[in-house]
DNA sequence: AGCACGCCGACT
DNA sequence: GTCGGCGTGCTC
């Protein structure tokens, strides 16, 4: 039952003819509680420890047929130990929504738009002017005869529902049903392949020789070196094969473009999985998969989930992205998941980037990942040359060396584009009181408020607390607030005042807020009406940029000295990631970076040696220090409006594995978690680490049981995170 | 989670 | 004399 209980449910099955069919890995609705609740089947037993008495019946088998395959739910009930999260939830994740309500999992009749009588005498022209989508749709319409099914229009990029929608409502077209049985014809033409280079017929030939066994792949890349294309060759040869694919991406904003790349080049159509869509979508898409009707499905990582009827290839582009770790409920990383997925299920499975995690290069070293390596970047475009500007001692305009703005005025002077890269938004960090020294802080939270010059506002980037720019100092009431720090508005600011004839876009979740506002700015940048492109991390995802010739990274700083230890890998993957948005293929990219430590060892290894080599020296440093991958950690998390209540759960928490670990756990805490207070209530943490896994999840199997004994519970909400990305 | 029960303070 | 605040316990 889909509860956060660590806990089965047993229910008596009716002897009769209705539950004949019943078998793990279907749906059933039972009795929980005062209310009904859609569960899974997930064992069928005869005998119980409950009471007869106790016992109720199943109320109805929702699937004749289960929807997961007994490897799947093995898979699931595997995920329930390691990640030592409720069963019921991890079923449920696997689920799409509408079917974990209990919808049906039978197939709506295939449906085709038909052209009426009013369509063909309807004027385009006016059509064309007002709703374009429409319009193209009535051209579709017209080339195909009159008739098109709705599955054909699944291959396009756009989201044509309403627009179908619309045309119905005017009653220029009307919805028939059709045959399911005939294929749709493709809506976009298959382009022929490609050819591919050395490396990248290698990388193709090493994994399709491992279709039909389990091996894990890390293929490294840099950007522009034709990942992409490995990619659709290798499902093109997964689709020869009669299986399917799934691939995933760690967010949205990446799958319309790889859609559109895989819609040229495969014969089958592209099925899309992720929380943009409606629920109805995901479900469709789901279960296409899990019937076969679909072939290829690409998804973010929920989708890691999705049964398959013929399971062929599982593939994790930008597999070093954290977002790839669900951050709540069921903490479960879809990377992982989908190498023990692979592995369950006997396939190959692809981890790509740019900019592999230190876990799978670790991996790769250890022989448990194979490595495969696309050196050369397609098309022959240099890679970028690195250049280090020291800041110490240099005047600074808001951030701006002079050394930057003179190359930013050459590349301007040359008709190229600039990215400038600062990961922090809003004007100013921090507003502090030139007489007094008066900060301004969140109430709510241990973080200083941000200064919003455009909006004239302060806010809290972690709990969204919000309020006007006081005029002066709420201690001393002096008229001398000074902003302090640097912030992307900041910069536009500054770079406004110097290149005030330069087309300038910023890109940050402030300027992006407004739905369609990045595809906006990012058309104005491809049209060319942008020369600087600034922006926070939201621009080193994806979009490659051929004018930009110049990249800035302001700030590298911040990352070189942070706390964090996942910090200098964090810092090395996105200036990588930024410089890979730059250059084109007849002129070489520049990449400045500003820093106050020009010698620091991994920022001098990165940009002379290269990711690889920075990456096997900060491999040495986790080594040195006992950190993951060459440690294994399970975080415990306490918080409570009661300042002192969660440490004091995690000190007794902390007693009590010392008690059961005999010395083999090291065991660091409680401590205050970063930023301790957030949104009222104090943070605390309990970091257990050891170097050997089966230990270390031993040591939870038996501790687990006694937290949930603890007196100090009732007044904590606490979770544990097994593999934490993040230790905050 | 989602719900009921139950115990205390603020209203008609 | 009752409404409703949320702490506590339970769900086969």
């Amino acid at each position: 039952v889909p509860v956060p209980i660590h806990k089965m449910f047993d229910y008596l099955l009716p002897d009769c003819a209705e539950y004949a069919n019943a078998r793990p890995g279907a749906r059933i609705a039972v009795p929980f509680g005062r209310y009904q609740k859609t569960a899974y089947l997930l064992e069928i037993a005869s005998k119980t420890d409950i009471a007869p008495a106790d016992l109720k019946p199943v109320i109805a088998l929702l699937d004749e047929t289960p929807l997961l395959s007994e490897d799947d739910l093995a898979l699931l009930c595997w995920l329930s130990r390691y990640y030592h999260h409720p069963i019921g939830e991890v079923v449920n994740a696997a689920f799409p929504v509408l079917l974990r309500r209990g919808g049906s999992p039978g197939l709506e009749p295939a449906k085709a738009m038909q052209q009426t009588e009013r369509g063909r005498a309807a004027s385009l022209e006016d059509l064309r002017r007002r709703a374009p989508r429409q319009a193209a749709l009535l051209d579709m319409l017209n080339q195909r005869s009159g008739s098109l099914p709705i599955a054909a229009l699944a291959g396009l990029d756009w989201n044509w529902r309403p627009a179908v929608d619309s045309l119905g409502r005017k009653g220029l077209v009307r919805l028939v049903e059709c045959d399911p049985a005939v294929q749709p014809e493709r809506s976009v033409p298959l382009l022929p392949e490609i050819q591919l280079n050395r490396a990248q017929l290698d990388a193709v030939a090493s994994v399709s020789a491992a279709f039909g066994t389990y091996k894990a792949f890390l293929l490294e890349g840099v950007t522009g070196s034709g990942k992409t294309e490995v990619y659709s060759r290798l499902i093109q040869r997964v689709l020869d094969r009669d299986e399917q694919a799934i691939v995933l991406l760690p967010e949205i904003s990446l799958t319309p473009q790889l859609q559109a790349r895989f819609s040229e080049r495969l014969a089958a159509p592209v099925a899309v999985f992720h929380s943009g869509l409606t629920e109805s979508d995901r479900c469709r898409a789901w279960l296409d998969m899990r019937h076969g009707r679909a072939s290829v499905l690409l998804g973010t990582r929920s989708a890691v989930f999705t049964p398959l009827r013929r399971p062929g290839l599982l593939i994790v582009d930008e597999e070093h992205d954290p977002a790839f770790k669900q951050q709540e409920g069921f903490r479960f990383s879809a990377r992982d998941v989908a190498v023990i997925r692979a592995q369950r299920l006997n396939i190959p499975v692809v981890l790509g980037s740019a900019t592999p995690s230190l876990e799978s290069q670790y991996n790769a070293m250890r022989r448990r990942y194979h490595s495969l390596f696309l050196p050369q970047r397609a098309g022959q475009a240099l890679p970028p040359v690195f250049r280090l500007i020291d800041i110490r001692n240099q005047p600074l305009d808001e951030g701006l060396s002079p050394g930057l703005v003179a190359l930013i005025a050459q590349t301007l002077a040359r008709s190229e584009q600039i990215l400038l890269f600062l990961n922090r938004r809003g004007f100013a960090p921090t507003l502090i009181c030139h007489a007094c020294g008066w900060v301004a802080r969140c109430p709510r939270c241990d973080a200083n408020l941000v200064v919003h010059a455009n909006a004239e506002r302060l806010r809290c980037h972690h709990c969204n607390h919000e309020k006007a720019l006081p005029k002066r100092c709420q201690q001393c009431g002096v008229d001398d607030l000074r902003r302090l720090g640097l912030g992307t508005e900041r910069v536009e600011k500054a770079l406004m005042r110097l290149f005030p004839d330069a087309g300038l876009a910023r890109v940050d979740r402030d300027s992006t807020r407004r739905k369609g506002s990045l595809e906006n700015t990012l058309g104005n940048i491809h049209a060319g009406t942008v020369d600087i492109l600034l922006g926070t991390q939201m621009l080193t995802k994806g979009h490659h940029f051929s004018r930009v010739t110049l990249v800035g990274i302001l700030d590298v700083d911040a990352a070189l000295y942070s706390i964090d230890y996942r910090a200098h890998e964090r810092m090395a993957q996105q200036i990588i990631q930024v410089a890979g948005r730059a250059g084109r293929e007849d002129k070489t990219g520049m990449v400045v970076l500003q820093t106050r430590h020009p010698e620091h060892a991994l920022l001098r290894l990165l940009i002379e040696e290269g990711y690889r080599s920075f990456a096997l020296a900060a491999l040495t440093e986790r080594k040195a220090a006992n950190l993951p991958p060459y440690s294994h950690q399970a975080l415990l998390r306490a918080e409570a409006v009661d300042p002192t209540a969660a440490h004091r759960f995690l000190t007794k928490v902390a007693a009590v594995a010392q008690a059961l670990s005999r010395g083999r756990i090291d065991i660091l805490g409680p401590v205050p978690a970063p930023r301790a207070r957030r949104a009222g209530r104090y943070h605390y943490q309990l970091l257990l680490q050891c170097g050997h896994r089966q230990s270390l999840h031993a040591l939870l199997d038996r501790l687990l049981p006694e937290c949930f004994k603890l007196e100090e519970r009732r007044r904590v909400r606490w979770s544990l995170d097994i593999d934490p990305s993040d230790l905050c």
